[in-house]
DNA sequence: CTGGAAATAGACCGATTAGTCATTTATAGT
DNA sequence: ACTATAAATGACTAATCGGTCTATTTCCAG
């Protein structure tokens, strides 16, 4: 197996399905793209949904090896947060077609249980030190998976809103990420 | 042209289309469960493309409707969203196939100009009421439409994590109403 | 240089698709 | 009852797809 030409695949495959989507995305065209033929492509892949797969697990690890890049874990949680806002916004504007293909798959379905796992893994640090603050009442008392959402759909929005208004990046992510604070912070009690 | 049996076709289309998705559904699947010709659907709606667009718009003016029954477009800020919030969560959750169907047209490469112009209509009111909260300080000082965004992308977070996760409706409902307010509220000065 | 194994290529296959069109069926006016 | 018009039908077509298979090229050990 050649890893270089696997890694011209996946590449390929992120570019064309992060612009066209999966189903207007042939496996011809991801070959011809990757300079290689059709069957060498079920080489490596035995089937598009193997690649999608395989493309995404790629592509979300490098992600992830880039946000937690000199990050220390026992930082207090905004200044965690922090630095994941911004490691992540910088990255998913600068790979907008990969940023664009993981949402994709999110939101498609395909999903395998192993690479789910093994991306779970990956950000486990970060549930972890949501449910830290949230426990010493740093945060709001939320179901840990839907502050994790929170987080996510914050994220999303906020690098759509800056590619389809062509907004200033640097001021909408600020923003954003106070209010996502925001939310995040204890209801105070009322009334 | 018969508007009983444009209706059958449409109620059939968001039905498969929200389940598996458009380009898993065939228009032959469509038509017959639809119970007419696959020649039939075609003299209602030229394309596939057209019948998505037709529906999507057909199922947008049926929530909006629902949605502003008993709405009293004078009330404060918070009331005001407080109404479409439970308002659209209730029909949301009761017409899950829709909800569904509406996401996956907002994520698709289907638009037309003119469908989204009649939608943006019929919302006009909540982007004034955005406008005048922002104006008089009550909210947070960011671009209309990043305000916007965030109610929509809360919106439907909430709608998923309540079914993904099988979650009660009303708790997961009320925290995530909160936690948007707080997102929405006027940052205060700091530091 | 040689031979055999591994990697590659792309023509090809069966299946499926959106959309068409000749034909049939229903409707309505006289 | 008859005819003209409109509506409905589904077999059909051309194109495209994911995936296979065999012929060919590449590679390297001896």
């Amino acid at each position: 197996m050649d890893t270089e030409k696997q890694q011209k695949i996946i590449e390929a495959a992120v570019r064309l399905f992060g612009d066209k989507g999966f189903d207007n995305t042939s496996t011809q065209s991801i070959s011809k793209e990757a300079g290689i033929g059709t069957g060498t492509l079920f080489k490596y892949y035995k089937s598009k949904e193997d690649l999608i797969l395989g493309a995404y697990l790629a592509t979300k690890l490098e992600m992830a090896q880039e946000v937690k890049r000199d990050l220390d874990p026992n930082l207090p949680f905004r200044e965690l947060m922090h630095h994941l806002w911004m490691k992540g916004t910088a990255w998913s504007l600068e790979h907008l077609p990969k940023h664009k293909f993981m949402m994709q798959v999110k939101s498609s379905r395909y999903s395998a249980a192993d690479i789910s796992e093994k991306i779970q893994q990956e950000f486990l640090f970060f549930l972890v030190a949501i449910k830290a603050a949230r426990d010493s009442g740093d945060i709001v008392d939320a179901p840990l998976e839907l502050i994790e959402s929170t987080f996510g759909t914050f994220y999303s929005m906020t690098i759509d809103y800056i590619t389809n208004y062509n907004a200033d990046p640097h001021s909408v992510r600020d923003q954003a990420f106070d209010m996502l604070m925001n939310a995040l912070s204890p209801q105070q009690q009322e009334k």
